[in-house]
DNA sequence: TGGGTGGCCTATACGCTCAA
DNA sequence: TTGAGCGTATAGGCCACCCA
């Protein structure tokens, strides 16, 4: 028993000097021991628990990566649904929203806290009695998966909170990944013959999706608190600027680059300085956050849809880079609209590859006099949407096409047709977007029954391999077989049971959101689609006619 | 009544992990 | 090896509503 109590007494001691040591480390930023010492002390409390398991204790330092892999993540419910923010990209819109806030506020003081905007991972985080016990990812803001085995193995964040805590209390984050963890994790990667992460977001957030930790815990991942979500048992103070410090208090870590301002012009100070420095920062940051200070004011001016009135986020200019426009194309729709694409010489941008990047409608594409065989200049919006800005006039060749989407899709017959049906295409006065109005065009259907599955709800594995629906329509057999490159024995087979069952045509969709048209296939059988899920088909597509079976 | 605004929907891109 | 699922995000269009 004594040597029960003794262990007890050293198991305590280790985990205090180890989290003090990880909050030195990894919080302030200051160690007072060497790595082998700190190394020494975790082993010895590995050990101790090892010998001791019933004194095991969740926000043990030692058991950050001690839990079993997982075989899915869980669902988790948020309390306060996490918003998104609304979004300035210029400093006039910034003075927009000043302005609209200003209106809703008349006569008040207010102040700010800025923020950078950290390009990493949303998540919410749960602390009960001072231990954490839930990390969730945003996921759709309302629900997010439970990945907290995940978010232990985060050196710089605590398991137990200290000084005067409330009771229960949710704290919110970004999860990132540093620069030069990136780059050392990629250098690791590559010599054990390991695929390179394309950028630390992403790495970031595959990493936290982990199911074994045990892989999260070799991912030098770090933490930002940027609010606290909800707190019981306690009184709240009166200002963001105070919640912040009192998480801080509670040992959480905040970015050291928040701060407090008065006007709108250090706002704009703020915003000035970081963009000159952006690329200095130890981590990725897309933009500044700016908050009204003052949480009644928050309170008052509420939220509209998902984005409160309180905050928006004010974007750096997106990394930019100039390629060559080789074509347009057009897909279409789920609602038969026409939506012209650009087709680039891949190239770099903002840490991925683009190859392609929407061009929205042709008015868009005429405004910004954009022509096939440009070189373009690319962003990515965002930092994440592919964007075609402008072309490089002074690269202009003479041979560069003006695109039309008449021209581009005009038939033998001098009428322009629906890439996918053939059906004439229509545009109604005053509209931006051109139609195929064959309700039955393949492209269409693809895209309207893949809508509605995913509406519904419906478990489309329920449906076979993939979403693997069998419907018909008519006419259409021969534009479909030369549009898919289908071998003519496929066709002949096709053709048959369409005679057969006494319909034209017998399609089967797979649908994939990487190579969607490649992978549009014909199914060399009738796939069994039953019960209830043929039921809902036939009702909602009830213009086309579904076969149940084979 | 017309313009402005907000909300919602649709459409787009790509990376990573996991499972089959 | 492939595709689903989840993550990130913005632009454009349309409609309803509000206010001058």
């Amino acid at each position: 028993m004594t040597d029960y109590l003794q262990t007890q007494e050293r198991i305590l001691e280790l985990r205090h000097q180890i989290n003090h040591h990880n909050r030195l480390y990894y919080v302030l930023d200051a160690p007072k021991i060497s790595d082998e010492e700190y190394d020494a002390l975790l082993r010895e409390l590995q050990k101790l628990e090892n010998e001791f398991p019933s004194l095991v204790t969740p926000d043990s330092p030692a058991q950050r990566v001690g839990a079993e892999p997982l075989k899915t993540f869980g669902i988790v419910k948020h309390r306060k649904p996490l918003l998104s923010l609304a979004n300035a990209f210029c400093k006039e819109e910034l003075r927009e929203w000043h302005k609209r806030i200003t209106k809703l506020l008349p006569g008040e003081k207010i102040s700010f806290v800025c923020e950078h905007k950290m390009d990493g991972l949303a998540v919410a985080l749960t602390y009960e009695n001072g231990v954490l016990t839930t990390g969730a990812t945003r996921g759709n803001g309302d629900e997010g998966e439970n990945i907290t085995n995940n978010l232990r193995t985060i050196r710089s964040l605590p398991l137990t909170a200290l000084g005067n805590f409330p009771q229960r209390f949710e704290v919110r984050g970004e999860v990132f990944l540093p620069k030069t963890n990136f780059d050392k994790l990629n250098r690791e990667r590559e010599r054990d013959g390991l695929p390179i992460f394309a950028n630390p977001r992403n790495a970031a957030a595959g990493s936290v999706r982990q199911l074994d930790s045990k892989v999260t815990a070799r991912r030098p991942l770090d933490i930002f608190i940027y609010a606290l979500g909800w707190a019981e048992n306690d009184q709240l103070p009166d200002s963001h600027w105070e919640m912040l410090e009192q998480v801080k208090s509670w040992s959480l870590k905040l970015n050291p680059n928040n701060r407090l301002v008065d006007t709108l012009d250090a706002v704009e100070q703020y915003y000035d300085e970081w963009v000159e420095k952006r690329d200095n920062l130890p981590y990725e940051a897309d933009g500044i956050v700016v908050k009204l200070n003052d949480l009644s004011q928050q309170e008052r001016l509420g939220a509209a849809s998902r984005e409160p009135r309180w905050a928006i986020a004010f974007k750096f200019p997106a990394h930019q880079a100039t390629t060559q426009l080789k074509d347009i194309g057009i897909s279409v729709g789920r609602t038969g609209t026409l939506n012209p694409y650009a087709i680039l010489e891949p190239v770099f941008v903002g840490g991925v590859v683009i190859k392609q990047a929407s061009l929205h409608n042709e008015d868009d594409i005429r405004r910004k006099d954009i022509r096939i065989g440009d070189t373009v200049v690319l962003q990515r919006a965002g930092d994440v949407i592919p964007q075609v800005i402008s072309p490089v006039l002074e690269k202009r060749k003479a041979n560069s096409l003006v695109f039309s989407i008449e021209d581009k899709l005009r038939g033998s017959d001098g009428a322009s047709h629906c890439p996918v049906c053939n059906e004439r295409i229509v545009r109604t006065e005053g509209e931006a977007m051109y139609y195929c109005p064959n309700a039955a065009c393949p492209a269409q259907l693809a895209e309207k029954l893949e809508h509605f599955v995913s509406k519904q709800g419906m478990d489309i594995r329920g449906l076979g391999e993939r979403l693997a629906v069998v419907f018909m329509a008519e006419g259409l057999v021969k534009d479909v077989a030369d549009l898919y490159d289908l071998k003519p024995e496929q066709l002949a087979l096709r053709e048959g049971m369409g005679e057969k069952s006494g319909y034209n045509i017998v399609v089967a969709i797979e649908r994939s959101r990487t190579r969607p048209l490649s992978n549009i296939i014909f199914a060399l059988g009738i796939r069994h689609v039953g019960g209830e899920t043929a039921a809902i088909l036939a009702r909602e597509f009830g213009s086309l006619k579904l076969l149940s079976e084979a």
